[in-house]
DNA sequence: TTCTGCATGTAAAATGTTACATGATTGG
DNA sequence: CCAATCATGTAACATTTTACATGCAGAA
């Protein structure tokens, strides 16, 4: 049994070979994981056989090892395809920020919902960019871009939920803004 | 400096002492943290002075620590509060999945996203149960439940969004598995 | 009578982050 | 010239999870 990051990274592998540092950018989005854990993740794969890799020399860039998916670990991965997903986890410090502000200066706290709405507005632009990357004959549940297809859908909707609880707070805060200043 | 939770753990007190056991309940639904964590933590904050605690006796249920923010606490709350939130981090299984539906059953996938709806089914009664805990009049911006209402609304909107989805990608694995049979 | 909730704690293992380490090329 | 991108790796540290440990009361 693996953990969640590896039966990810096995994942991305079976729609395409690619090297470390290209999957470290395509989990980026549904899983944040730095390369110092994806590296030593992938050369422990290799060596139980659920990968193999090949040097490729390149020039002008840095030599790159790309990885393959073995039979092995295609048959890993339906495995844990199969089993029930596990409850999504969120960590947001804002939102253990969002406990104390009652009891805070609103000038203090308004820009905490003003600096998210910028995170988001950068997140939203780089899902779109992502998007516009898929063409319409490949959104279809057969193509290896599907699973990119829905998820971006979903990071685009959900962004765009919380951009606009981040405006209902603001506008709230504001409001006690300036019934403060007027008494 | 602490770290994320300690402060989400001082902040939960600012508006109420409670023992480590009603702090774990409270700092759950947005930030999983289970107990094992928790009592260490308070015990380094009881320390370092950020927090005091009082040994409760009680019938019928075991003795219970009730912990106090102190003056350093809340200093420290509040320079913690003015810094800008870090983004969110999000890890869901299913967004790992999601990546390689493309060649399984379709059979096989669907239940992944039945089960995430029986789950956001869950989690959204359980909210709905805990705003409709707070009164009108509880609402407003200078209410210690002010946090809460803010974050449940949230939850609750983000759920929806989720669940929309997973109506979404269930119709079309569906469409799909029907395309399939007839042939 | 067995499970759940209340209530606290420790120890070990797994996971994740930050920092150290190297080095070429390209764009601003 | 400075920063970013590509590309890989290790070591130390911090955080989180799982397991071990105890024990009473009330509900099913």
């Amino acid at each position: 049994m693996l953990n969640t990051l590896s039966y990810g990274l096995l994942g991305l592998l079976t729609s395409e070979s690619m090297s470390g540092y290209d999957l470290m950018l395509r989990i980026q989005p549904f899983w944040q994981a730095k390369h110092s854990q994806i590296y030593p993740l992938l050369a422990k794969l290799e060596k139980s056989g659920y990968v193999q890799y090949e040097r490729i020399e390149q020039r002008d860039k840095p030599d790159k090892k790309v990885y393959t998916i073995t039979e092995k670990g295609r048959t890993a991965v339906m495995a844990w395809l199969g089993e029930p997903p596990t409850e999504a986890t969120t960590r947001d410090e804002l939102s253990l920020k969002s406990q104390c502000i009652w009891l805070a200066d609103k000038e203090l706290v308004i820009p905490l919902f003003l600096t998210r709405r910028k995170q988001l507005d950068t997140k939203m632009a780089y899902y779109e960019k992502l998007l516009s990357r898929i063409s319409e004959d490949e959104q279809h549940v057969h193509s290896p871009k599907f699973g990119d297809y829905i998820l971006l859908n979903r990071a685009i909707s959900v962004a765009e939920a919380h951009m606009k609880w981040c405006n209902w707070v603001v506008s709230m805060l504001e409001q006690a803004k300036e019934q403060e200043s007027s008494q």
